[in-house]
DNA sequence: GAGATCCAAAGTGTATACACTTCAGGACAC
DNA sequence: GTGTCCTGAAGTGTATACACTTTGGATCTC
């Protein structure tokens, strides 16, 4: 869970919205799946009115589609939007890295060795929820450590998407290797090797992507069928 | 007016928050100022419900800052936050222009002289509205040619936010210099020349910059006042 | 029996009611 | 006069009521 989510806790339209946010990114909503006001009004013991607060904010988050008159429902991004989060992180992270070489600090580089250490553990323990949360929290904690607080909050967004987005395509990438990667990311910024941290940035994220799934299958069950 | 906001414009909620933004952006709102819910209700002859809907969304925007139990208030971007907007603008356009010097078309070049042409011509004659929202659509129109929606999107949020801290912090950067500017993007991107393009990106995102007035001042009153 | 039509149940969209919070202004104490 | 407390008007936060839309199934038709 990240930052604006813990604050948001205090209020109820808070917590519903983290609360379905942890639902989908641990998988215990699936893609597709149907939001019905009045179950979720019942479950979080308020009226409609807050519930319907959260699915407006979550349809902003695109993790949920808003259907008129019909509604809400676990968003399931397409192909193309997949690959667009993922060229959009590309960009951000490209960008924040190259920055990060230069300015990074020793004691960051200790907090980041703090982080990855914890991934280490939840991906050792099999705790799916924590290493998921973990594995993408390593890309906000780069972002906060540039002091950009606008692109932290970016970056978070993205990779509620990616989140979603790497649930829908089943991603193959498994966690040891994504947190392999993170450790290598991190020893080449310590040695604040602009180049090699860019590469392997690039080839990251290349992979997290490559091992989606995204070529047209199940969800395209309507453009398989109508040919 | 931008493709979301259009098309956003379909239901009574959309139409609160395009006028709204649009407000703000043309400056007929100034930072600061409360949005009274029932005033806003009466306005647009529809209930509290809706405009309620409305500031939420414009929140998320940050265009509009909520206080609980307080109300709703023209956000009042910090310096922290405006220089934060541009260095994210930086990046993301940056990644963008080098990518479109390789894929652009003759096709998106002749697209693009006709938008500056748009530009020029609402310059010339003094439409502050209208040279305003095409002077910053450019950088969205620039996205659109990538394909990428998404990226399209953020942009688009970016902007409205840099309009609202170039009111705020009174850009003394002229029209005419930003559209030349503009002008001679599109120039290095036609003869495909990947350096000048950046370099004179960077320069026109931090001539803009430049030209606010960030130093403390007024609107820090408070922290002014407190030492 | 296949297909069109209609109806009721479920669910969404909007308005409204009401409780609670904030805030400005006046009464009061000192 | 200054500061505190009180009060009510204005405004926000939440629940609820009600109208409208969707949808799936029953009924009717051929």
């Amino acid at each position: 869970m990240n930052a604006r989510d813990l604050d948001a806790s205090a209020s109820v339209t808070g917590r519903i919205t983290a609360a379905i946010t942890q639902a989908i990114v641990e998988r215990r909503l699936m893609p597709g799946t149907k939001l019905v006001e009045q179950q979720l009004a019942d479950i979080f013991e308020c009226s409609r009115t807050l519930v319907r607060q959260a699915l407006n904010q979550l349809s902003r988050d695109r993790l949920v589609r808003l259907e008129p008159a019909r509604g809400a429902f676990v968003a399931q991004p397409s192909v193309e939007e997949a690959q667009q989060v993922f060229e959009v992180r590309k960009m951000l992270e490209a960008a924040m890295l190259a920055d990060l070489c230069q300015r990074i600090t020793p004691a960051q580089i200790k907090q980041l060795r703090a982080h990855l250490k914890q991934e280490r553990e939840a991906v050792a323990r099999t705790d799916v929820p924590g290493r998921t949360r973990l594995l993408a929290d390593f890309h906000v904690v780069l972002a906060r450590m540039q002091g950009n607080e606008v692109l932290a909050q970016l970056l978070t967004d993205l990779l509620s998407r990616s989140s979603l987005i790497a649930l829908m395509y089943q991603s193959s990438h498994s966690a040891a290797e994504s947190q392999a990667e993170h450790d290598a990311i991190v020893d080449a910024l310590e040695a604040r090797d602009k180049r090699a941290a860019l590469k392997l940035l690039d080839a990251h994220l290349g992979n997290v992507e490559a091992n989606l799934r995204l070529d047209p299958r199940v969800q395209d069950l309507k453009s398989v069928l109508q040919r």
